[in-house]
DNA sequence: ATATGTGTTTATATCTATATACACAGTATA
DNA sequence: TATACTGTGTATATAGATATAAACACATAT
């Protein structure tokens, strides 16, 4: 079964930086709890259409963390993760990624009314109108 | 006088790509109307706190963009930009911009309460209370 | 044993960022 | 009117980060 991960060979991003971001949040959300398998560097090298060397360094990196835990001619599996600091890294992700999205949107030169707008209008995509939320 | 620019040397994004970006969403939004001096390399460098050459080769990249025209000498200028691309750019800035903070939102795995918490913050952030805009 | 799946190492190309020394344009001034 | 000065951009060489290919080594099941 296939990771939910998508990249774009065209940002500026790096890619083992766009893969191994979205590994953490697979993780620290519990969608990938701890002992899963995760796919061989080969599987998931296809899947993101980058070399298995990236993939390699993608799981050095969240070995260096603590997230998984890799075994040569075995596989990597996660790692057990301390309840702090999973609320706390999805918390801090999407506030930098807003952040960031609201400095370009200002940059643009829409105000603090559009930027809201716009942005409220999008959320509504993401959270489909719950009827009974408000 | 300085350019509203703001970079981040810990992003992954690199230096280069985040000035150009910024600068070109400075020219086509009108900010920098066509026939503005810009800061000399040397000064935009003190000011993103990177080289000369990083600078430089960002005014090369906004050249061959048709964005700006720079003589040796004497400095880099503002071009006149077609309407056209005006709105297309600043358009597809905003879009992006969103997408990319709405898949990590997405990812994220936090309720639609916790993500308009996280908004309003950032949204403070950027638009540090302009008391008369309600 | 050996076959097939894992991860690993080594060498290489490209991209990003830098420092240092150079060349041009305009201005002051002798 | 020369010429030196001070501000511009420019070229060359180099270091580090990012991405790759190809050959290697380990673990497990046949």
């Amino acid at each position: 079964m296939p990771l939910p991960i998508r990249i774009s060979h065209d940002s500026a991003e790096p890619l083992y930086h766009q893969i191994a971001s979205q590994m953490r949040s697979l993780i620290f959300s519990g969608q990938l709890p701890a002992g899963t398998l995760l796919p061989s560097i080969r599987e998931l090298a296809v899947e993101t259409e980058c070399s298995v060397i990236t993939i390699r360094r993608v799981y050095q990196e969240l070995e260096s963390e603590g997230l998984v835990r890799t075994r040569q001619g075995t596989g990597t599996f996660v790692s057990e993760v301390e309840a702090d600091r999973r609320g706390q890294y999805q918390y801090e992700a999407v506030r930098d990624a807003l952040k960031q999205a609201l400095e370009r949107i200002k940059m643009s030169g829409l105000g603090e009314r559009e930027v809201r707008d716009v942005f409220e209008q999008a959320l509504r995509d993401v959270f489909p109108s719950e009827e009974g939320t408000r």
